[in-house]
DNA sequence: TCAGGTAGTAGGGTGTATGT
DNA sequence: ACATACACCCTACTACCTGA
């Protein structure tokens, strides 16, 4: 429907006559390709929408190469709710199955300003590897509803893993098995993640793609889909493409240019990288007031 | 050829913002 | 008050290079 032409062709010319400024792109898709009423939700994410926004870090190794630095944590694993459901019910594979990825080069000793974003992936997991996941997945869920959630481990699975995942002070918490009982162990808590392994097989790919607006859909078949795609596939590929094009103007911007670019706060939070791609998916509702 | 450097993997842990 | 979402930080162990 949108391939092969520009949004105001394929939905509103006179909407978007009606709006200038920058970042009207994104919030016209959002709009009137999504329906989301912008001004109702400001903070309006692509989560909503079945996408998730990933930021995560790349090392440089001593030959340059660039590697990842760590496993990407998902969601928080819900030793009671996650029981009874199947992988493809899955808080994981819902919130996962379709993803921004955004890579940036981590440095030590370099103020956080100076780092580099440098790849930028659409990634939908391929159903050959939401295979191995749906395995990795139900192991993990097996062992929970034996009681041995304790007994959980990195090294039990192939791409997706259980990592540990708490704060100080945190306790162990008990949990009830499928026959209403208390399970005897409580166990540290711990959330789903794509581990390193995995997320190499993203990198690899954003670097054969040159990972500057860079996408992949071989698996976007009929079938599994979340409910971003809804409608055709010709509409995906056209939302990525609208999507991607977003973040075409900051590639190669530091952290600090960003920071100025958007007027966002510098905050020292660990979650910084995301607000500032949050900003660059949202602009449009800070350019709008300008 | 073997000791030291590197990288991959696993494991444990933390800070801040925000939602319920 | 507490849990979750954001990553982010650090260490240990192992296998694999690599150059004196």
């Amino acid at each position: 429907m949108l391939l092969g032409k520009t949004l105001e062709e394929a939905i509103a010319p006179n909407v978007i006559e009606a709006r200038k400024g920058k970042g009207r792109l994104g919030q016209l898709v959002e709009e009137y390709f999504f329906g989301y009423d912008v001004n109702s939700n400001p903070d309006a994410d692509f989560s909503d929408a079945g996408l998730e926004l990933k930021v995560t870090p790349l090392k440089e190794l001593k030959n340059k190469v660039l590697a990842i630095k760590e496993r990407l944590v998902c969601t928080m694993i819900d030793y009671d709710a996650d029981q009874s459901k199947a992988f493809e019910e899955s808080h994981v594979y819902l919130k996962c199955a379709y993803m921004l990825i955004l890579f940036y080069i981590h440095e030590a000793d370099v103020p956080v300003q100076q780092l580099l974003f440098i790849y930028a992936v659409l990634w939908q997991i391929p159903e050959k590897d939401l295979l191995i996941m749906k395995q990795d997945y139900e192991k993990i869920i097996a062992k929970i509803r034996a009681g041995k959630a304790h007994e959980l481990s990195e090294g039990d699975t192939t791409y997706l893993g259980a990592c540990r995942k708490g704060q100080k002070g945190d306790t162990d918490v008990y949990y009830n098995l499928p026959d209403g009982t208390r399970a005897a162990v409580p166990a540290p808590k711990r959330a789903f993640s794509l581990k390193t392994q995995y997320m190499r097989t993203i990198l690899e790919f954003a670097k054969k793609t040159g990972g500057q607006g860079t996408y992949n859909t071989s698996a976007l078949v009929h079938g599994y889909s979340p409910h971003l795609i809804e409608e055709s596939e010709l509409r995906v590929n056209s939302f990525e493409d609208i999507l991607l094009n977003r973040f075409n103007p900051y590639y190669r911007m530091s952290y600090e240019e960003l920071v100025k670019e958007f007027h966002a706060p510098t905050t020292g939070a660990k979650s910084k990288y995301f607000l500032v791609a949050n900003e660059i998916l949202t602009e449009s509702h800070t350019r709008a007031m300008m």
